[in-house]
DNA sequence: ATATTTTGTTAGATCAGTCTAACAAAATTG
DNA sequence: CAATTTTGTTAGACTGATCTAACAAAATAT
């Protein structure tokens, strides 16, 4: 079974890893905030247990095993925070240091009368997956607001980025998923984004804020 | 901050400490299942943080921090308990291993929250008393069931002993928190105790069992 | 294509928490 | 009270997870 640290480093891991399933040492480091060494020393007790293919100087490489892995200790961070906000009253913005030491909790019962009370959800608060309890995930792929048009009308699906202090500037403007936003123009200069919902009738949102909002578009 | 293993450290001695707050090492070993060294080099350390006076080959002294750490440790561990039968589903049987988890997350708001959903109850599943956020126990004191005698009445109000074994025990004979309990007789032999209650005309309970129930006398 | 920078490795140390073996003090018992 | 048992201590080792220092390979840039 692996350690918390272990999960840790397969969930970086997991979230760094490009098409090829390969994660450079130093990346790992960064996301981690260890010392390179740590990191070459934590791959070697990783491919020991199957998680990871390691060879000198080389990118690793996760395998399906640590993949799922992974994608569970995902699932329960998921399925946490979205119990937090749905049954518990917490706002998304507070859920992730919860979760992040909730997802390590061994007891498959606990999660799984969570996800029975929630009704079996798929995205947790902020729009990402819920991978099932076999591990696999299933993914949507959304557009992003800094690439749609003038004219076009979508709708709040998921974030890619959830740090409390985004959270938190979204809160401000009464943006959150589900909302519905209609694209006033777009400006050539900055890629800033003017947008009107609710009872907002025009608001700016800056290149920085739209491509980390994704959105479906409505018909 | 204490470490997980330090609160679990702490917790065994707030249980098994005297009057006087001592406990002796090696009762503590057993406890801790570990080896009498451990404990030994974990003492060392559990002093230089404060929480219990160390003198070579004394019984070791839990102090009022110490005390304090533990307590609020074991709030932690019983509002979960009372959280997951009230709130989850669970059955008294199946929560202890999981609290045992969650009792180490820091998370004042999780805590706090929990309580407020159950409207700040005083025990948790088992009858024990939940300490406050300051630390304080509110002791009650009931009566052994096995103390008790022919053609008294009483209420089930707390055990002495959780284990799942004993839990299902009870399950078995539906004994729950609250069940009231005529006492038709005691067996002078064995100190076994033949009761009444709910649509049971007679159950006998050995001594092991009595022993381990804490009744309010009613009336 | 050489020099420089970035990335990765090795060696060796540290800390927390655990162990066994050997021994010493305290408590118990005959 | 002396012998035995129980309890506690010390020394030394191990594992997991981390670090710094020194170095080596790979990638990048001049």
């Amino acid at each position: 079974m692996a350690s918390q640290t272990e999960e840790n480093y397969l969930k970086s891991l997991f979230n760094l890893a490009n098409e090829k399933n390969e994660v450079n040492i130093s990346e790992l480091a960064t996301q981690m905030q260890v010392s390179l060494p740590t990191v070459n020393s934590m791959v070697k007790t990783l491919q020991k247990n199957g998680w990871l293919i390691y060879e000198k100087y080389k990118p690793v490489i996760i395998t399906p095993e640590g993949k799922k892995v992974a994608a569970l200790v995902i699932r329960k961070h998921r399925l946490t925070e979205m119990f937090l906000v749905n049954k518990m009253g917490f706002g998304w913005e507070e859920v992730h240091e919860i979760a992040e030491q909730v997802e390590h909790i061994h007891a498959p019962k606990f999660f799984e009368r969570m996800d029975e009370m929630m009704g079996f959800p798929t995205i947790d608060p902020h729009g990402s997956p819920i991978p099932d309890a076999q591990g696999r995930i299933q993914e949507i792929k959304y557009l992003n607001l800094s690439d749609c048009k003038a004219g076009q009308v979508v709708k709040l699906a998921a974030l890619t980025n959830s740090s409390t202090e985004f959270l938190e500037f979204l809160n401000g403007r009464n943006l959150r998923l589900g909302t519905e936003l209609s694209i006033l123009s777009k400006e050539a200069y900055d890629q800033s984004i003017l947008i009107s919902y609710l009872n907002h009738s025009s608001e700016t949102l800056s290149e920085k804020v739209s491509e980390k909002l994704l959105v479906k578009l409505l018909d």
